[in-house]
DNA sequence: ACAGAGTGGAACATCACTGTTCCGTTTTCG
DNA sequence: CGAAAACGGAACAGTGATGTTCCACTCTGT
């Protein structure tokens, strides 16, 4: 779906068409109802321009919508969720999903910008995570007290917090995963 | 200030003024660039009635700033955080804050509405939590490879997580607070 | 150099929200 | 009850975002 040919760009429209997509999930993600014109300038690319990749503001959101599905279905692919001890692909799974940056933040604070079906069906990369945890009760490693959907409650809101953190508090990126890793691993530990 | 006489309202004023403030807490909270019409009608109020009570949308605003104020104040105030061992007055802190609601998600959610210079100045909850994290681990109790500083992100992260867990997942609000209390305590402890 | 893709700016109509005024109705309270 | 307070609805102009069109400019590859 990705490569569809129907759809193939040529490198510079592809590029332009990135920059607005990375603007727009930037701006977004600290003020939702940013005007269109901000956006484009964000981007570096003229008002008119953004209207031909994207007409009208809802195909903005779905563009934003299906890059964010793609990358996020990416990093769980990339963690390995099934692999090893639950603890650790814990660990893996939260450096992945820390690694998308702005786009947890418009994830997690503006779920109702995305009124796309494939919003609710995709949901692999969640029961992904529930897998997990259940493997991790199994194990013996994750706390029989808590959850999973709590677990998985818990893993977006401290990287929504470590994400802020970063952001706000001029704490090094770096930093603040590995204090959310820390924290994250202590909590959810049995 | 609460009382001043200047702005001493008969009952039914200030009963539709907190009717107001609730439902636009309530709309805003969901949705922040809601039209003032919607808060008018979540609250049951004629959209004129509003413009009685807060002119502008910004008046609004700071009327539902200097709300949130007042009552994280008074939560704060009620959690006696100086008092018994820290991380008991961390539990009293988190289940105060949670009594704050939808009141919690429009503070975390959208800070940018208020522009207020009350709230950068007022940070006096803040620093009370400081204090305490500071507390705690000279007592020894909390672990002191976390910064205080991201003690108080994850405070308030988890508040945030159980709050729309509760919503969103139809979890009883008592069970997430205590799902959110537990981890909290687990998350922190040395 | 040249054709064509890609772009930016200006101008325009449209639309939703906003803030305001006016007036009739309902509620509160002395 | 009767006056004052409080309210709701309709109507209106102003404003900013939006979506569209048209034209001139700048790259890119051959």
């Amino acid at each position: 779906m990705v490569d569809d040919p129907a759809i193939a760009e040529s490198g510079t429209r592809a590029r332009t068409r990135r920059a607005i997509l990375d603007a727009a999930v930037r701006v977004l993600s600290q003020h939702s109802n940013a005007s269109l014109a901000e956006v484009a300038a964000a981007a570096g690319v003229g008002r008119t321009t953004m209207h031909r990749y994207f007409p009208e503001r809802a195909d903005l959101l779905t563009g934003i919508s299906n890059d964010l599905l793609e990358r996020i279905a990416a990093a769980t692919d990339r963690a390995q969720p099934e692999t090893g001890p639950a603890l650790a692909a814990l660990d893996r799974l939260c450096q992945a999903y820390f690694a998308l940056g702005d786009g947890l933040l418009l994830t997690l604070n503006e779920p109702h910008l995305f009124t796309d079906p494939a919003w609710q069906a995709e949901a692999e990369p969640d029961r992904a995570l529930l897998r997990l945890v259940e493997r991790g009760r199994a194990e013996g490693t994750i706390d029989p007290e808590l959850t999973p959907e709590w677990v998985q409650s818990v893993l977006w809101s401290l990287l929504y917090g470590a994400w802020m953190h970063a952001r706000d508090s001029g704490v090094p990126e770096h930093d603040a995963l590995a204090l959310c890793l820390r924290t994250l691993r202590k909590a959810v530990a049995a």
